[in-house]
DNA sequence: TGTAATTACGGGATACGTAAAGATG
DNA sequence: CATCTTTACGTATCCCGTAATTACA
C-alpha cells in the first residue's frame, strides 16, 4: 500500500522495538512488516533501522525521520477526524489495557453499553495487572488507579476510588484489632505491588498524617486475590472498596482504622501525549467519563 | 492504494478544476480518479466536492480539508527529501512549461546535460507561448521572461535577457530608419502579445525615459515568428537577442535606436509557493541557475 | 542454538483501464 | 446533445501469509 501506511508501520516498529512485536500489534505477518521497512528504506535510499536479531536501533537518519513522521501522521489523524462526519458510526479498533479487577468490575458493563452504540467498532482489551507501556505496546488507552502524574501521558479522571483497610473477623480475633497506624507494624499485611509505593498513608481526625512502611507478607498484582487472602484470614489488606465491599457487606471482612482517612485515589483513563487523539478513542473516553461521573465506583449500587 | 495517494488525487482534482483534467495530469483513467474521490468521501462520510458535469465546487468541508491536506502533503514531501539520501539518483517526473523559442534555444542543451546526470528522471516539457497556470496544470516549474513579481509564485533568475529593436534593411530603406522612439509611431510594429504590456520603454543617453504605446500590425505569441516577419520586411520587432542575433549577424536584420537603452528583462524559473519544493525540481533549478549564471543567453557564444 | 529478520512462492484482494450508462447545463 | 462523471466488468498488479532460509548473539 501507500507511503502513509509505510510510515505507520515504521513508527510501530520503532515503538514496539522490533519487527516481530510490531507485526503482532499490527496483526500482520513479520514478512510483510519486514518488506515494508525494506521498501521504505529503498525508496529513501537510507537505512533507518540497524537491526540484528537481538537489537533494533534507529540510525541517525531513522531518528530524525521518526520524529518528523510521527508529527505528520498525527496531523493526518487530526485532519481525518476534523473532516469526518461525526454522525458516521465509528469504525476500527480500540486497543486498551485495564487492571483486571477494575476492568472486570466496572468496564465490562460500560463497554457493553458503548458497543451497542457503536457496533462497527472493535474493542481489544488486555486485562492485566501489570505495568503497561502505552507507546511500546501501541495501545490507545489504559486505566490507572493512582494519584498519578506521569508527564508523558494525558490522564482523564474516570472515577474516585475509595480504599479501605480491612481483615477477616477470625484474623482480628487472633491478632487483635489495630487502633493506630503504627499498630500495623505488628500485623500481617497484604500489599498490591503495582500501586507504585510501599507506603500506606493515613490522616487522623486532627488532620495529622501518619505513614507506615509496608513490609507485607503477601504481595500480589491482583486485588481480588489479596481480598480473598484477607477473607481467608491471612492479614490486613489495603483494598479498593469496589473489590472488598461485597465481602464487607457479607461480614467476611471487617473495616479497621475507620477513624483515619486514607488518601483518595482516582481511576484515570490515560493515553499517549500525541497532539491528536483518534475519534474513536476520544468518544470512548468521553463516554466513560460521563458514565462514571455521577456513579462513584465504590458505591455498592454499582452492579458487581 | 493508500490514504496519502487519495489526498494527492483530491488535491489535483481541486486544482485542475475537474476529474477529467486531473486524470490527464495524473496519467490515470477518469474512472480511477472518480473512484478514489468516492472512496475518500465514503471514508470520511462527508461530501468534499459538489460536482456536476459542468462545475466542480468545493463544499465547506472540502475547502477546509483541502487547506489542511495541502499542508500535510507538503510536509511529507519535505520529510522525504530531508531524509532521502541525496546521492541516490533522482526518480520520477518533472513537469515543466517553457516559452517555445526560449525553450528550444536554451533549454534543450541544458536539459540534455541534466538528463545525463539523472537518467532515472522523466522530464515532461510543455513548450508553448501561452499563459500557464502552474497550480491548475499541476506543473512543477515554468519559465517566464519578464520583470515579474507574481506574488503567488517563487521565482529564481536564470539569466539576463537582452532585447533589441530591429528591422530588415529592405524595410528601413523603404520606410526610413527611426531616430527617436516617437518616430516609431509612423512604423509597422511587430509585438509579442504575452509580454504582459503593450508599451515599449526606452531610456536615452541622458537617462530620460520614453514610452510609446505599441499599436502593432502583427501580434503573435511566438518570438521566432515575429523575427521571421521582421526579416521578411514586415516591420520593426522588439526581439530578445537570443532570437534575433543570428539574423542580425547575417545582416538580415539591422538594430535600430541603438542609442537608447531598452529595459533589461530576465528569464526566471518560477514554481508554486509551496513551502517545500521537491528534490528533483530543486536540483533542476539549481542546475539551470548554475549553468546559465555565467553564460548570458543573449551572447552569441551560446550555441544556437 | 535459538531467536529474529529476510527471502521465496503461491493465492487473493485491490486498483486499474476500457467501455457503457447516467447526469447536467 | 455534448460533456463530464459514474458504474460495470475483466484483467493485471501488488501485497499479504506460509514456510524455508539466513543472520546473529
Amino acid at each position: 500500500m501507500g507511503q502513509l501506511e509505510d510510515m505507520k508501520v515504521f513508527i510501530r516498529v520503532v515503538e514496539a522495538g522490533g519487527i516481530n512485536r510490531a507485526a503482532d500489534q499490527l496483526s500482520l505477518a513479520k514478512s510483510a512488516v519486514s518488506r515494508r521497512l525494506v521498501n521504505l528504506e529503498t525508496r529513501l535510499g537510507v537505512r533507518l533501522l540497524n537491526r540484528t536479531t537481538r537489537t533494533s536501533s534507529l540510525t541517525e537518519e531513522g531518528q530524525s525521520y521518526y520524529e518528523r513522521v510521527i508529527k505528520v501522521v498525527d496531523d493526518i489523524a487530526e485532519i481525518n477526524t476534523l473532516t469526518a462526519d461525526s454522525n458516521t458510526s465509528l469504525e476500527g479498533t480500540i486497543n486498551l489495557a485495564a487492571p483486571l479487577s477494575f476492568g472486570l468490575c466496572h468496564l465490562s458493563n460500560a463497554i457493553d453499553a458503548f458497543m451497542k452504540q457503536h457496533p462497527e467498532l472493535t474493542i481489544n482489551i488486555d486485562f492485566s495487572d501489570r505495568k503497561v507501556d502505552l507507546v511500546e505496546e501501541g495501545l490507545d488507552l489504559a486505566f490507572r488507579i493512582a494519584n498519578l502524574k506521569d508527564s508523558s501521558l494525558i490522564a482523564r479522571k474516570i472515577s474516585d476510588i475509595k480504599h479501605i483497610l480491612c481483615a477477616s473477623p477470625d484474623y482480628l480475633k487472633e491478632h487483635g484489632t489495630p487502633k493506630t497506624p503504627s499498630d500495623l507494624k505488628n500485623h500481617r499485611l497484604l500489599h498490591y505491588n503495582l500501586s507504585g509505593t510501599s507506603i500506606w498513608k493515613f490522616i487522623d481526625n486532627k488532620g495529622k498524617q501518619h505513614s507506615i512502611n509496608v513490609s507485607a507478607k503477601i504481595i500480589a498484582n491482583n486485588g481480588d486475590y489479596l481480598k480473598d487472602m484477607a477473607v481467608a484470614g491471612h492479614g490486613i489488606v489495603f483494598s479498593p472498596t469496589f473489590i472488598s465491599w461485597k465481602a464487607i457487606a457479607a461480614g467476611d471482612l471487617v473495616p479497621i482504622l475507620s477513624d483515619y482517612k486514607l488518601p483518595q485515589l482516582k481511576a484515570y483513563a490515560v493515553y499517549p501525549q500525541t497532539r491528536y487523539l483518534s475519534q474513536r478513542t476520544r468518544v470512548l473516553i468521553d463516554f466513560l467519563v460521563e458514565r462514571f461521573g455521577d456513579n462513584p465506583c465504590w458505591d455498592q449500587n454499582i452492579i458487581y
